[in-house]
DNA sequence: GCCTTATGTATACCA
DNA sequence: ACTGGTATACATAAGGCG
């Protein structure tokens, strides 16, 4: 009998006593079903020393059995360091006994090495058959006798053979649930070591919010409520925001508390933490979004209403703060307080349906399963991706091993021109350091002693890369960059607005982001393909780009204004641009594209930080206070705003008028004091800074009043009056009130320099700002 | 002991 | 736990002065 799903989630457990791996899908008629295939045996690899005879190391590994579990072992071509190599492949009865039986295998025989023996009997799984999440596969076998009730399935399949798979089609119609959690208490941040849950709101796909409440002390009925209400759902992506550092810890630690059952997983177990300390629920897949905010470097403060606004979906803004939430719920509003709730699992549910096409893309191309790919870092993605190439191209997989890291010299920034220009035009090359990769073969297996014709030295470094034949990094940075266009023109031949467009750009984003990791996964200690040399070679020939591209530039008599890593900056004649273009196509062999266009740009004298004004009126700020996080808000909005007068009204007199008139008596405005707030992240734990700092003073304050901070967390505080350094005058933004606000230090250290940083250029000083009877008339 | 300057720590940004 | 390059603020140590 054959069977046709898509894949959703796999996991290692046993089937009558043998390891299976048991692939959770959705069939074409929409139907959930449990795929048990028990015929996987795992297995290592043996690479012998040179000059050992394979045949004898066979015969000795099946006679002598080094360890009881190995089962046989097979002969077969491999690749290491760009060698043909022999190698051993030793079956391996018992999963959990891979290591050690590796390890007694290269003692006894006194072989090179081994490898792939750290490897999980599930990943071992996937790169054996190429199995990837988010896709179809076909799969021979018979209905199990497994009552498919048991794991809130419609089916149970045991399989004959192992899935392949089906060619890319899209998704199934998946059931989609969001929720968020709420706890009280009346001295601080509740603790589930004390504070029960008291309300649970989720929103399914079509549907409104729903909310379960509890009066009592003990949230025992409300856990098991929600794991009714949950279970009868049975959802395939279960969202939240913060789900993995808060909701489903706090569940799970007052189900333990209260003896409750927090059933949630197909396998109507709990949610259970996992590889990347994210939570799992079997059969499911459980996305943190606050993991998807992570990769929105343009959202500063990550809540799910500014990822939600940023994104363009619909997200009301709460108004009751987290500090407030006690006196809510036990008080008369707490129907508002309920309401926030509902918006909230709204607010998350439409983020996730958003998000929900990248995640499945990035799940497929990487492999790592929907609920870990957003968890993993970027150098773990790339990592599970190149596992599964390195196997179809019969590539040894070396283990992970955290060396000790040689630092080495990266991009070139060009010296800004400060100042007004007009008409200025970005190009920028087209995946710089991939590119470069894939041209000169810069990859660890291509790396060589000696130089000569069949090699290429590499500028400033020296470093020796063969020519030929194409190394691993070269190979997969060459698909992935072809399978980006692919994307990309198919996605300009589907209509805007489509689910299939929608898809495309996924795909397309995703392969993106892991091909413009790689260059930064070959310099990474943690990399399986780490090789200072690949990575500080990437780095040189990347100077060496832009070094010529300037060249070829001026020679052309295009001026250059700017540049960082891999663009520059020049006044815009498009005739000239044009022929840029093609000259370096020509002479270097790379593409460069006309990027942004600014109708004017201001570069102040520091790198990395300038403004333009785009060809629609908008301003493009980058690097400046006015897009930083940990600045207020009233110091990003009056730089945004002088740059606006600078950049459309050409007027910076105006300008400095307008800060003056503000620095005059800041006070007397009444700025509300949401834009006084100063939000800092808190990277270690308060006792482990060696300097006083003032976030860290005040998560310590915090900490004490009962609202303790975790790393991770931003901190946010208010200056006050107070006499002493800086960290001695700020306090928690939520126990200030704007009578001791010290406007003083607003004016002198936020206002005022962060419109300094744009007026600098006009010869309007920080004096000039402070003290009007100085500077010219005010209109 | 007080003031100025140099250095170190910490954060967030750009590509 | 992808890389290096850069700006900046504030705390603190070091240096200079009388």
């Amino acid at each position: 009998m054959k069977l046709d799903f898509w894949l959703l989630d796999l996991n290692h457990d046993a089937h009558e006593g043998k390891s299976a791996i048991w692939l959770w899908g959705v069939t074409r008629d929409n139907k959930r079903v449990l795929v048990i295939d028990a015929n996987f045996q795992t297995s290592f690899y043996l690479l012998p020393k040179k000059g050992q005879d394979i045949d004898q190391l066979k015969e000795r590994i099946e006679r002598e059995k080094p360890h009881p579990s190995v089962e046989r072992a097979d002969i077969e071509q491999k690749k290491r360091l760009g060698e043909d190599r022999q190698v051993l492949k030793v079956s391996c009865k018992d999963p959990d006994n891979l290591e050690k039986c590796a390890r007694d295998c290269v003692k006894q025989l006194g072989v090179e090495a081994s490898f792939e023996d750290k490897l999980r009997y599930s990943i071992k799984y996937q790169i054996e058959f190429e199995i990837r999440p988010c896709q179809w596969y076909k799969v021979e076998g018979t209905e199990s006798s497994i009552d498919p009730r048991k794991y809130h399935v419609d089916r149970v399949f045991e399989t004959s053979g192992h899935p392949t798979s089906i060619p890319r089609e899209n998704a199934p119609k998946l059931r989609l649930l969001s929720f968020s959690i709420l706890s009280v208490s009346p001295t601080g941040s509740p603790s589930p070591i004390r504070d029960p849950v008291c309300l649970v709101a989720w929103k399914k796909k079509d549907g409104q919010a729903n909310t379960i409440q509890s009066e009592k002390t003990s949230d025992n009925e409300l856990i098991e409520e929600f794991s009714q209400a949950h279970q009868k759902f049975d959802p395939d992506v279960v969202f939240s925001f913060g789900g993995n550092t808060f909701d489903w810890p706090y569940l799970i630690k007052r189900a333990d508390r209260t003896k409750a059952k927090l059933s949630v997983g197909r396998d109507d177990g709990p949610a259970r933490q996992s590889l990347y300390g994210h939570f799992s629920l079997t059969g499911r897949a459980n996305v943190d979004l606050q993991d998807f905010s992570g990769d929105l470097y343009d959202v500063k403060i990550k809540t799910v209403e500014n990822v939600a606004r940023f994104l363009g979906v619909e997200a009301s803004t709460p108004t009751i703060d987290e500090t407030e939430y006690y006196d809510h719920w036990i008080g008369k509003d707490r129907p508002a307080l309920v309401e926030q709730m509902k918006a909230r699992a709204i607010s998350i549910f439409n983020v996730g349906d958003d998000a929900l096409d990248y995640t499945l893309q990035l799940s497929n191309l990487s492999a790592l399963p929907p609920d870990q790919v957003l968890a993993a870092a970027v150098g773990f993605r790339v990592d599970s991706y190149l596992l599964m190439e390195a196997r179809k191209l019969g590539e040894l997989i070396p283990a992970r091993s955290e060396l000790n890291i040689i630092p080495y010299k990266g991009a070139i920034v060009l010296e800004p021109s400060v100042g007004l220009h007009d008409n200025v035009a970005v190009l920028d090359f087209s995946a710089m350091y991939p590119s470069l990769m894939v041209k000169y073969n810069i990859s660890p297996d291509t790396l060589v002693d000696e130089g000569g014709d069949d090699a290429l030295e590499v500028p400033e470094v020296g470093h020796h890369f063969r020519k030929n034949p194409p190394g691993f990094y070269k190979i997969v940075l060459s698909q992935l960059i072809a399978s980006r266009q692919a994307a990309k023109k198919e996605a300009a031949k589907t209509p805007r607005g489509t689910p299939e467009h929608k898809i495309l750009k996924a795909r397309e984003k995703a392969t993106k982001v892991i091909t413009n990791a790689t260059y930064g996964y070959a310099g990474w200690a943690g990399s399986r393909w780490y090789s200072r040399e690949v990575a500080e070679s990437a780095a040189a020939l990347g100077r060496d780009t832009i070094n010529k591209s300037i060249d070829i530039a001026k020679n052309l008599g295009l001026h250059v204004l700017y540049g960082d890593t891999d663009s520059l900056f020049v006044e815009y004649e498009e005739k000239l641009v044009n022929q840029f273009i093609k000259e370096i196509d020509k002479n270097l062999g790379l593409e460069i594209n006309l990027g942004q266009l600014y109708k004017r740009i201001l570069f102040t004298e520091a790198k990395k930080k300038y403004a333009g004004l785009l060809e629609d009126g908008e301003l493009d700020i980058v690097g400046m206070e006015a897009i930083r996080g940990d600045w207020s808000n009233l110091a990003r909005s009056i730089q945004n705003e002088v740059l606006k007068l600078v950049l459309q009204g050409g007027n910076p007199t105006e300008a400095k008028s307008y800060v003056q008139s503000l620095v005059k008596d800041l006070e007397s405005f009444k700025v509300p004091k949401s834009s006084l707030v100063i939000w800092k992240t808190l990277t270690k734990r308060p006792d482990e800074y060696e300097v006083n700092a003032p976030h860290v003073e005040v998560a310590r304050k915090m900490a004490k009043e009962g609202w303790p901070v975790t790393v991770g967390d931003k901190v946010g505080f208010i200056v006050t009056k107070k006499p002493g350094k800086l960290y001695q005058k700020a306090e928690p933004h939520f126990k200030v009130s704007l009578g001791q606000v010290d406007y003083d230090y607003y004016v002198h250290n936020q206002i005022v320099p962060a419109a300094a940083r744009v007026l600098e250029v006009f010869g309007i000083h920080e004096e000039d700002l402070l003290e009007p009877s100085r500077g010219q008339v005010n209109l």
